[in-house]
DNA sequence: TTATTGTATGACAGGTTGTCATATACTAAA
DNA sequence: TTTAGTATATGACAACCTGTCATACAATAA
């Protein structure tokens, strides 16, 4: 998270340096992402990046805040739209969230999350955090069986983010979009067949 | 892959190189691993190094390919001694290479393999490739729903690697282990309720 | 004994990061 | 208005990294 001094500064020097940093995490990988690279493009002194940010990985979380809130909202919103079912909703995310990308609807740096997701994954996906708290309310529940549907959800939400990197990679691939509504099935269904013929 | 130079070097001059990797990617993750430590421990030039490999990941890439045998053969035993079952399979699988890992019975470097799979997993999952072709004549599939096998195959050993990743990073917890095996069952019999009662 | 080919070397250019002494701006009290 | 104190900005610096390349050395065949 920023340092009290980045926070204190006027809201254009900010936005200079998060829209340098986004640039920079767009255009290359974040391994490869340079702080040199960024601190140029912003035209801030070596020091003054340090003052606000340990480092990049500090700089990469705090973009992450920025766009969460963004991300937290539509999946509520995609819930609801789909009276709380599950197998709808991560179908339905699949399709939104892959057109916003495609579309540049969302800032650049949304590719990267998708793209680079092993690295920020854990900020959305591990259990007890606050985007599972936000979106239960308005989960549908009762056809599931019996479990834990935290669990349950950062599966799926899992298999989502898995979903949306090969997409981002494969530039929108139909089969690629298929191969995750087959995943998605097999999370609903098994791959079992029914033990129980009537 | 390694250069022809390296080939013919003596199997002592190799194995001293390959020992130094082994140990640089065990004792830190692999975007902080540095050729430079490397070479420093194989007593071997800057320039010699670069005469051998392209680059760090050409050098992971080879490494990887000798162990790639070992996780092969052993999948498919564990297959055999479960009647191709694949839900029996795969919860024995994550028992028997945690064990592996844990005793130290398999090289240091297979703990980094699962550690840092995200740079690798493709090696290991990406359908099409040799391993599912290896496993596949063993696998029971007369109880599974129609559907596309191979995808189904490197599905659970995605699975698997998230699994144990996950056992090396938490020093084998066992609500770790259920949750592992809790997916597992998700996998195979997915998470609504039978539709139909009798 | 002389080419030729294979192998080894380390200095080098050009990149990276994080720190720190110093300079400058701002703010509040005397 | 001057002074003291605090907040912010700076770039040189040390310490690392990578990949290249001219050069040196060995081994082997003519």
């Amino acid at each position: 998270m920023p340092s009290k001094t980045f926070l204190n500064l006027s809201s254009e020097k900010q936005k200079t340096l998060i829209d340098a940093a986004l640039y920079e995490f767009y255009k290359v990988p974040y391994t490869e992402a340079s702080i040199n690279q960024i601190i140029l493009n912003a035209h801030i002194s070596r020091g003054s990046f340090y003052t606000y940010f340990i480092d990049k990985n500090d700089l990469f979380g705090y973009l992450l805040e920025l766009q969460k809130q963004k991300v937290f909202s539509l999946t509520k919103e995609v819930f609801l739209s789909c009276d709380g079912d599950i197998r709808e909703s991560f179908l339905k995310l699949y399709d939104i969230f892959t057109e916003k990308i495609k579309t540049n609807d969302m800032a650049l740096f949304l590719k990267n999350i998708f793209l680079y997701f092993n690295i920020c994954k854990e900020k959305f996906t591990r259990p007890g955090h606050a985007f599972y708290l936000y979106v239960k309310p308005v989960i549908q529940s009762s056809q599931l069986k019996n479990g834990d549907l935290e669990f349950v959800f950062h599966l799926f939400m899992h298999n989502l983010l898995i979903g949306i990197t090969e997409a981002v990679k494969h530039q929108y691939d139909d089969t690629i979009r298929s191969q995750y509504r087959q995943k998605v099935d097999i999370l609903c269904y098994g791959i079992y067949k029914e033990e129980n013929v009537c």
